[in-house]
DNA sequence: GGGCCCGTTCACCAGTTCTTCACAGCGGTT
DNA sequence: AACCGCTGTGAAGAACTGGTGAACGGGCCC
């Protein structure tokens, strides 16, 4: 039961700051809300952020246990995570899909260039 | 680090004001009477305040020792706080759940405002 | 003994969360 | 184009966690 290896209690990563130890995250200073899974799978890529993770460890990470052929949790999750995340920065993408691999956690601005006239 | 191991005498959150070392709280001007048990687990949400604190950690303030699987204690102290407080203070919350975490201490709006006629 | 208060445990209900499916879209191959 | 592997996405049912009312038992005090 040890928390993975020794990572910090609060992980910053560009406007996230996750609270491993309360498991809680703080988005751009709102709170945001996440189960258990969801909160463990974004540990498990913040603890390597800016790095792939691959499918495999990330579900062995937060699932523990070996991937099984087909199995679809992962997607599933990355997508709440997602969603989560664009609710409460719209402006920003965190989570990048690397096909054949895995996921990278990492903020990059949602609109390449800057629009004065956005949507309201 | 160390947390519980010394606080204020008198804390304030919101409205409450808890008076540790007389045992007593009083809420929005009144006295409100709890049982030891009552008053260990407020004080317990009160020293980590608007920070959830796990179920185990506040098995381990109040109660002592470990949390059994299946012991449903704390969700029966944290109800009949929330009755008392709700009594008293019938326009705010302060124990907010975190589903797999614990539980938060923090005032807020019962309802952030009177909708008459909103979703659907 | 008979109430009372308190803390614990039980049973059932309700709201969330997790898993699994099914189908769609995207590239890259054949 | 047709096919294939991989991921995106929405939905449905299963599995869990927490909410809640009430019963049970131990101290205490009258």
């Amino acid at each position: 039961m040890e928390a993975a290896t020794h990572m910090p209690d609060v992980i910053h990563i560009g406007q996230l700051e996750i609270r491993a130890r309360d498991g809680l995250l703080v988005a751009g200073g709102r709170t945001v809300t996440l189960s258990v899974r969801e909160f463990e799978l974004l540990v498990a890529l913040a603890s390597q952020a800016g790095r792939i993770v691959r499918r495999e460890a990330l579900y062995a990470l937060v699932w523990g246990g070996e991937l099984r052929p087909g199995d679809r949790s992962i997607d599933v999750y990355v997508r709440k995570l997602r969603v989560k995340l664009e609710d409460a920065l719209p402006e920003w993408r965190f989570i990048h899909t690397h096909v054949g691999f895995g996921y990278r956690l990492e903020p990059e601005p949602s609109q390449p260039f800057h629009n004065a006239a956005t949507r309201p």
